[in-house]
DNA sequence: GGTAGTGAGTTTCTTCAAGAAACCCTTTGT
DNA sequence: ACAAAGGGTTTCTTGAAGAAACTCACTACC
């Protein structure tokens, strides 16, 4: 069996996980919400097999998750874009970016803050912008370093050791 | 390795989906909250290996999102409940929900609804009552079969097929 | 008093997915 | 002509998931 089932579920929750809850998809997605387009891009910013990542790419186009675009010819190359229905997964990284920050590690403060383009208050998992409580849509959310966020030289270190 | 882990991810998605991001994770704590808390209550509703079950409930436990509760002693005997930090999952049950109704089968309706006790407004995917326009809490709301919601005869079938 | 059933696991064995590493192919740059 | 970049595919190894059987301590039934 090719992908994750949950055989005899008949819930909007499983049906969602058979697609987007497998090992990496969403992580995959995230990198590209964050303007992580190619393979290469994705493979080393993860560190997901490089196998693994082919099939992960494959089946969110198929499922219509992602869009692959040509950028180039001969060869032919790709960039991975979020179609509607990808985009449309916004709620469910907001709602681990909101856990995730309020209980792993807290006390380093947060990695990446998410906030509202041009009025730049933060937006909480509600998806609502905490300065002028405007209930935001993806395109109105932009992601920038937290306190938390490691220097470039600190990701290098760590991809070292 | 026990456990998924994405190494060098300095993420509060990331981090979440390493507590709760394996498979059938989610799911066991969906039943949760819709009142299943007993090993083979939860066993037989997901078709999840009885192994595996045991391995995500007792990391679970671990982790402080479940909280195990004995309910008869000789032979001991326990139930399983949800934290604080597990009830701060449901935005993510949520998100996935909302994102399952729009996209997964939509034609045949949703299988659930969530809706605001008392008042009975379905609830969106922000959490906030369609009805009252109240953002609500965990407790405010409750689960209840939806138009798609398969008979229990039906639900015999699949599982014997 | 023997037998069946239940609840919650544990053990064993098989299958399938993930990870690592090497290889491939085409183009661009030197 | 040779190396490097980009985006994969292939192969092999390891690790996790699934299925089925076994355990153990009761309880309820005949």
């Amino acid at each position: 069996m090719l992908y994750h089932d949950y055989p005899g579920q008949v819930c909007s929750i499983a049906s969602s996980l058979e697609l987007v809850g497998e090992r990496w998809s969403l992580l995959i997605i995230r990198d590209i919400f964050r303007g992580r387009r190619r393979f290469d891009q994705i493979q080393s910013s993860l560190g997901v097999a490089r196998n693994v990542l082919t099939a992960r790419l494959t089946r969110l186009v198929e499922e219509d998750v992602l869009e692959k675009r040509p950028y180039q010819t001969n060869p032919e190359r790709y960039e991975y874009f979020l179609t509607q229905k990808g985009l449309d997964l916004w709620p469910i990284l907001m709602a681990y970016l909101g856990w995730g920050d309020k209980y792993c590690e807290p006390e380093k403060g947060k990695p990446r803050l998410i906030v509202h383009k041009g009025c730049g208050g933060e937006i909480d998992d509600r998806r609502i912008c905490q300065k002028c409580g405007k209930p935001l849509e993806v395109r109105e959310a932009e992601s920038i370093p937290g306190p938390a966020e490691p220097h470039p030289e600190e990701v290098l270190q760590a991809a070292r050791a």
